[in-house]
DNA sequence: CAAAATTGTAAGATAAATGTAAGGTAAATC
DNA sequence: GATTTACCTTACATTTATCTTACAATTTTG
């Protein structure tokens, strides 16, 4: 299922849309403080992202590019008639749109459909997973940071790509320790807490804290 | 024969077009509706593209740039003669060219055949391969950089043209050694080494270190 | 067919990646 | 609050993928 981020300030508008969004199968998240709002995008693990960028005291282009330094998620930008498009259009990518206020509802609905059939079909489904502004590239064996990029080792990689393809639940150290040697009899258990070092050693250089969070007596979660 | 995709929305005129082009050897396609035009060019494969700019509520300038994000097939834009080119030009690439409204049949023609030959002629049909500096030419066998040429041999070309097709990525050896020796049973891990340590060879004859990067555990990066 | 060029083989060298061990830290349990 | 236990950290040892070189086998060329 698909998840929607609404950025609106106007309560009215933002409330309507996320049932309308959410009639339509959608799993809505608002944000309704604009503190640090890229921040929050960034964070959320949504699939797009509906940027009002008439947002009070906060420049939409900003926001924009502030999220474009560190994560690809399409976004559908929502502008009044007179806004100029001119802006926007240099930080737009392939996988963005932009609708005018007031949206006539089946148009917004087909264009969100759209955006997300294109960036999520398979075909499109590169060897790049991104998590928390962080990007771990497979083909490349390197995880990079708006335009920080450190390369990992085959068991660093094949590690934290474990960890990546099962976030939000704990992977029991087991489990790793099975994918990484596949049941080799010697395989210390030791020597995955050794590569959980070096991995967060490189987050870390990275600018990175905390992304491996160790779960004492269960695993490690992402 | 040259396929030709037409992208134009007055009917009498694509139909015109489409014999006119039919009778001068081309193989024609149309395009008479207008959604995602950018991803139905792109999936025709087709070698020419004519491309109307001034659609029905469609922005010419914007489907070609979406097309330029996948494709560099070469375009020629229609345009009509009040409108500005200062947009286009901007995505314009080497290969691509415009015409005014109404055209001249002869200039147009002469336009399309010029475009093709430039683009699919034989010395520019891939066989140099230029990065960093050096330049791989198939048909020659041979790297240069400068004024200084060298050759290569069967397997050092076949090798040096796979990773330079391959680049930005990491490409394994077991990649390599199946399209070097094709499953051949002998094939020897240690004899890919070889020929990699041959064409590093070359390539400081050439001045150049680094060209093909080892990423141990992983293969080769260019 | 002989000479030259190319390609494959083998064996030792090298360094990056991985594993080991020992001591340290702090959450969980007693 | 002490002790246990799971995990972290660091420095060092070992392993192993790849490099290198010289030479042998094969293929191409004249």
């Amino acid at each position: 299922m698909f998840k929607i981020i609404i950025v609106e300030d106007d309560k009215e508008i933002r409330e309507e849309l996320k049932i309308l969004l959410q009639n339509s199968g959608y799993e809505v998240e608002l944000i309704t403080e604009f503190e640090n709002v890229d921040k929050k995008i960034i964070d959320s693990q949504v699939h797009l992202v509906l940027l009002d960028i008439n947002l009070p005291n906060k420049s939409g282009y900003e926001i924009c590019s502030k999220i474009r330094t560190q994560s690809k998620i399409p976004i559908i930008f929502v502008t009044s008639r007179n806004n100029s498009m001119d802006e926007l259009k240099g930080i737009m990518l392939g996988g963005d749109d932009y609708i005018e206020k007031p949206y006539n509802v089946p148009i917004l609905l087909a264009r969100i459909q759209n955006l997300l059939n294109r960036t999520y079909s398979k075909e499109n489904k590169d060897s790049k997973i991104e998590y928390k502004g962080i990007i771990l590239d497979v083909l490349k064996s390197s995880i990079k940071r708006q335009n920080k990029e450190i390369e990992l080792t085959k068991t660093e990689l094949k590690t934290l790509y474990y960890l990546l393809t099962n976030k939000d639940k704990i992977i029991p150290r087991a489990d790793i320790i099975n994918y990484l040697w596949d049941n080799e009899v010697y395989a210390d258990d030791n020597s995955l807490s050794v590569v959980i070092t070096r991995i967060r050693e490189k987050l870390k250089e990275l600018g990175i804290d905390n992304f491996i969070e160790t779960k004492r007596g269960r695993g490690y979660k992402i």
